[in-house]
DNA sequence: GGCTGTCTGTACACAAGTGCACAGATGCTC
DNA sequence: GAGCATCTGTGCACTTGTGTACAGACAGCC
């Protein structure tokens, strides 16, 4: 099997960022374990036993279940991340549901072992480290945003953020679950999707959401999908082609003595 | 000094919770900082040199500020925690703004200095581990709560979470700031206020508003000031005494083998 | 005790978003 | 290629919250 994951570990972008020896060290232990749309990776107040690194398109959400039966996405990962006790190192209950938005496949390792690998390995925990402060980051902003700005506005921010981890124009979602990750009105976001759609903006078509101008899009989207981009640029050198899509992490620097920075 | 520290030190729950020798290591570089309301203790952008432990009654907010120049609230932080590289583990820069919304004394410790304990003290690491998953969880709930809750239960809701901090029901804040905080329009939060106060839940007076029924602002307010509250219980082991004031956290307990979990 | 700056109360026109209901379109399955 | 479940479009009454403006109240200061 560890053949077999060659290929895979390197759709995950924090994966393919460590080095060769760190890599190493992962890969006897990561299970290759595929997901359908709406599954669920972990339940909110259970114990999280894996930490997933999504591959290729896979995409899944951070999600708060309110007690009028809601469920509000708090945060997406992607291939540029991780999901599942990433602050919380594991085994602390998961404060919030991890459902699975576009399918596709995760490699998953214990969240112990990961723990004990850590130990071994600054560059892990220094890439794990900074792609927490990330994740802190994209939560921070999305309150602030949800406090302030429109739903054209998020939901523009939200269709870049989803394009940016999947590198394709055609988004696979639905008005329905679109607006209950925002938190909005079905039918006021059907709305505001034709609006977008008047101007150029998008494509709507059943089931799938598809950009049609970008700048146009970044345009009617709020500060925060950038604000959050730059701080993935600082803080993990992430790159980012012409069309705005994420391609690649700045590689974990080989180990020297002033490091001890982010351990 | 340190023998001056030595009852500030017990102003902040975090440290109390640490066991003696761990404590021991942190207080020779323990320094005491007044601060006054307003005051900035770090900018967004800029690295964040200092970890700070808030005392008693001092309570700062981590702030993302908007384009427009308004700059929202994102999560509080009293003497139940810290601010300051919590999840980055410092030298990384900050994303948001930290401010001083009611007045006091944290003690604070160089980030690099920090680390190097965590390196020498399981019990901090996970102490510090956890804290750091608390505070995702409350930014976590606020991002569904922004997004669904009416601004009178999110007033409520902050109100409680300020007392729990204080211990007293004379809350010391203006209807300016609190709007600011929550994102929300001023003259609006004013007639919330008002409602609450006709229905006999607050006080409200110049520069301070006063928590005249607690069990009514917890009907009043939304869920998630208790959903946050019980992740505080289960992580950190809270404990809150019967006006709902956040009175200690749970010890750390002695190292043992099956310790390895939150390293 | 009067002045002054800040804070609070309220009014009003308006925009944004909800909640619900139902018609119509689309794509998939058999 | 007909049927069906699901998704999308739209209408309408209503609530929540914005934006702006201004009057009055409070507390601290000299």
């Amino acid at each position: 099997m560890p053949s077999a994951l060659e290929t895979p570990l390197s759709g995950n972008l924090l994966l393919r960022a460590l080095r060769v020896p760190d890599r190493a060290l992962l890969e006897p232990h990561l299970e290759l374990k595929p997901y359908r749309r709406g599954e669920v990776l972990f339940e909110a107040g259970v114990d999280v036993s894996h930490i997933s690194f999504p591959l290729g398109p896979c995409v899944a959400a951070l999600v708060i279940g309110l007690q009028d039966g809601r469920a509000v996405e708090t945060a997406t990962v992607g291939h540029e991340g991780a999901i599942g006790g990433v602050v919380s190192q594991g085994l602390l209950p998961a404060f919030s549901r991890a459902v699975v938005q576009v399918p596709g496949s995760v490699l998953r390792v214990e969240a112990a072992v990961l723990q004990q690998i850590k130990q071994t390995s600054p560059g892990l925990r220094n890439l794990m480290t900074r792609y927490s402060d990330c994740l802190l980051a994209q939560v921070l902003q999305s309150v602030a945003c949800n406090a302030s700005h429109t739903i054209e506005a998020r939901c523009s921010r939200w269709l870049l953020s989803l394009q940016d981890r999947l590198g394709s124009e055609v988004l696979p979602i639905t008005h329905e679950v679109l607006a209950e990750l925002l938190g909005v009105q079905r039918s006021y976001l059907t709305r505001t999707l034709r609006t977008l759609q008047e101007q150029g903006l998008i494509q709507v078509r059943r089931g799938r959401i598809i950009i049609e101008s970008r700048p146009l899009m970044e345009a009617a989207a709020c500060e925060c999908h950038g604000a959050v981009k730059r701080h993935f640029e600082t803080v993990l050198g992430a790159v980012y082609n012409a069309s705005g899509t994420l391609v690649s992490l700045r590689p974990v620097p080989a180990e020297g003595p002033p490091m001890s920075q982010a351990v």
